[in-house]
DNA sequence: CAGCATCCTGAAAGATACTG
DNA sequence: CAGTATCTTTCAGGATGCTG
């Protein structure tokens, strides 16, 4: 990793009004390496409602592919923000749930899809004016 | 043996519990498509301190080039997150601020920081765990 | 100073096929 | 059912050099 010369600019007092990247941005860094893929904010939201099989959420998550939503649960288990649970049947039967951990993301993922959804439309008009009016 | 009749998904009434994907997934695919990318959160978040211009902002984002300052700079002004100034002067002097609706976005992506920088160790401890017994 | 033009690479993701 | 195994494509992002 990278160490840190925040000193270079004593004179700017911004890391106190702003945390969000006050450690030089390894905080924002650390989530998005985390969430910020196709997929797993995706699948939290959809394993938000309970647990849920691997088919059932292949069907619930749309467009995700077989590979793709078992990587991302796999990288999920393994940050420990889902459990995997395999019974030992015929057919076989795997279940995913959420963590106390990944239940606990959904909340700020929420705040930020919500920003989305009510600033999509000023975005969107605002590329196609800068668009517009750049050939 | 049956075990119990995983209860989850009856229709499926989740898209009202869980309004992050209500849309099928879109909003959270429209902002992520929009701030995940490697630094984008982090230019806004530096400039959430005040109007900078772009060798100033280049010193303050640790490890961006000029190209993906640049390129970063350039789409949050399109999607009308931030404005660009430019000044006829000699030497030239460009200057960059958060519009209204980029400010609008500290609060969320602080919310998902905030979040990061609780459950990180966490997470790490996690990944630890699951690396050791998965050769 | 504030950038754009190029070239280049690795990692992410898609398509497709196969299996315990 | 719940995944792997490969192969291929894509493209974000880094390095470098040049300019108004």
């Amino acid at each position: 990793m990278e160490s840190e010369p925040t000193s270079s600019q004593a004179g700017t007092p911004y890391e106190r009004t702003c945390t969000i990247r006050g450690d030089g941005g390894r905080a924002i860094r650390a989530v998005l390496d985390r969430v910020a893929d196709k997929w797993t904010l995706l699948v939290v939201a959809t394993l938000a409602s309970g647990r849920m099989r691997f088919t059932e959420l292949h069907r619930h998550v749309p467009g995700v592919s077989q590979r793709m939503l078992s990587l991302t649960l796999r990288n999920l288990e393994r940050d420990g923000l889902a459990t995997r649970t395999a019974y030992a049947e015929v057919p076989p039967r795997v279940e995913y749930d959420l963590t106390p951990m990944g239940r606990s993301l959904i909340a700020p993922a929420l705040t930020l899809a919500s920003w989305a959804i009510e600033n999509n439309t000023d975005i969107e008009m605002s590329r196609a004016a800068y668009d517009a009016r750049t050939p």
